[in-house]
DNA sequence: ATAATATTAGTCAACATTAGTCAAGAACAC
DNA sequence: GTGTTCTTGACTAATGTTGACTAATATTAT
């Protein structure tokens, strides 16, 4: 069933990793050699799947001893979180950067599962499609931090 | 039963699966082959017969290892309800009109407070403010279309 | 110290691989 | 005949893969 691409088994790869550590650090040649594709494949993976709305820091060192690690962000205080998520969002929003915000306030346990799924709705290609797709994008931007400052004092 | 064109045999090929499994996913060039169609015909099928008010949700993703996945959902018994808000809010929806609608779901309770303060933040002025009073009504609508649909089905 | 070289990672653009949209025409139902 | 549904394909969009070139840092030679 899984019909997977093998940045999708990169991604896995480390987030398991993840799962059991505070972080992980590589070496991109030796990660990118280990699953058989080019080194700038791992910077590809780490700018779509570990980004801050996902909740990761990367930090990286060239030379000699390089290195990149992948470090899980601890979640500050509800404010300061939801203040990092407005600066994110910023002006306009992709729908898959949208899904990350989504899913990192769920993380956070800002919102529930329903909360979020509500969410997700309020913003997926149906809900959202005037036909321009920079106008969709500073639309919802304006709905998610529109929600984001509601949680503010919700929660 | 005897004439069935190909949409509809397609869409029993799916179904059949369906019996058996919660979900199904596809590679929508590899359907398109094996019933020798051209791809485009593989949406028309699931936009006809596969919609939200069959009990079915979709989620798709380009690229490599892309894939078409339909699930079978499990309809609340508010159908009729949530059928009668979406002929309310229709194609496009005052803002205080959509407040009737929230404040419906919320005493009707298909949603609890705080998820209609989360919908109340997506519809709200500060969210939907284009500049343009009749584009805000329509993306009104859509986001309560969306919202509602959702609200079809257990998840 | 400084310069040269080696060893890492980063960027970017071309190309590949999927699915989505839309509108025209064909087939079908009445 | 008319209106609806089905079929098709050209065009678009999203996502993934690759490699040439660049940049930063460390190590070695002088």
């Amino acid at each position: 069933m899984e019909n997977q691409n093998i940045s999708d088994i990169i991604e896995s790869y480390l987030k398991q990793i993840l799962a059991e550590s505070q972080q992980v650090e590589i070496r991109r040649a030796e990660i990118a050699n280990q699953f058989n594709v080019v080194p700038s494949q791992i910077n590809y993976v780490i700018k779509t799947r570990f980004t801050i709305q996902d909740g990761y820091v990367v930090q990286s060192k060239r030379g000699g001893g390089g290195y990149i690690r992948i470090e899980k962000v601890k979640l500050l205080d509800n404010l300061d979180f939801i203040d990092s998520l407005v600066t994110a969002v910023g002006d306009r929003i992709s729908r898959h950067d949208s899904l990350s915000v989504v899913r990192s306030l769920f993380e956070a346990g800002a919102i529930n599962r329903s909360e979020a799924n509500i969410i997700l709705a309020a913003i997926n290609k149906d809900a959202i499609n005037t036909g321009d797709r920079q106008a969709d994008e500073q639309i919802r931007a304006q709905i998610l931090i529109s929600i984001l400052n509601h949680l503010r004092y919700e929660s």
